[in-house]
DNA sequence: CTACCGTCTGTAGGAACTACAGACTCAACC
DNA sequence: GGTTGAGTCTGTAGTTCCTACAGACGGTAG
């Protein structure tokens, strides 16, 4: 079977060198074999890296990826853990997006306001001056 | 004029006493005068504070915040240069609610899937495991 | 006098990488 | 055979924005 080196790994996946044996190091991905002091990988290892990354990709933290790899690879796959994680980190995501657009908002206020020109004083400086928190705009 | 301790501070900005004394040493707050060898602030390091944190709260690295605390205090108000990194700033933000927007479409799609459960094996693996990337769904 | 709270300094940790330094290995070329 | 050059190795330190101690000191109330 064909094995590849660290360099092949990172090219096929688009996951950067060190960041590869930084997943190691945490256990991430295993102990790779080693040809002289080189490690040496095969195409699972290919797979579990796009795995690793396409997740990052989605916003899984290493701790729910590491959970995900888990359930992925057990014999009985426990599919109704993998939904709670998604659900979990969708929720998450859905209130981040929130936050954003309340920042969109605030933000794009003040640089209209700015554009305008009609204020006196900085419009930026007057909002982050004010009084009144964001979080009760 | 009043003086208040670290935890006064603290209290009326909502901003953790470790906190104010982090922004203190990276050089977003002036070191304070003392009364013995307790920190004494003045009413211009509340607002200070509260600028700072709301800034935060639109999400400004504390980089542009040193920089938008520069403009806020000098003597020829630089409207112009305030506009520029809220704009810039902008423009993240959006393109983060657009990355998460498509994080949320694949999550909520991928969930949905789970819910159906008319697939082979968990729609959430198979997600993760596709040779797809994310970048050209 | 002794509790007790507040404050002090300095350092370490967390998330997810990234970026070196300095040494080694291997294949190819002359 | 020598040497270049690319690839790889280990180990450590940096990034951002805090947060959390440990261990010592200050000021006040009972």
């Amino acid at each position: 079977m064909e094995t590849i080196a660290i360099g092949e790994l990172s090219r096929r996946t688009r996951c950067n060198i060190e960041t590869i044996r930084y997943y190691e190091r945490i256990g991430l991905l295993p102990m790779p074999a080693r040809r002289g002091r080189y490690r040496s990988f095969g195409l699972a290892d290919v797979a579990r890296v796009h795995f690793v990354r396409r997740a990052r990709e989605l916003g899984f933290t290493l701790d729910e990826i590491r959970a995900l790899l888990g359930i992925a690879t057990a014999e009985d796959m426990a599919c109704g853990d993998a939904r709670e994680i998604a659900a979990s980190h969708l929720q998450q995501v859905r209130a981040r997006i929130t936050d954003l657009r309340r920042m969109e908002r605030v933000l794009a206020d003040t640089v209209r306001a700015c554009d305008a020109g009609d204020q006196v004083g900085c419009p930026l400086i007057t909002t982050l001056s004010a009084t009144a928190q964001l979080g009760t705009i």
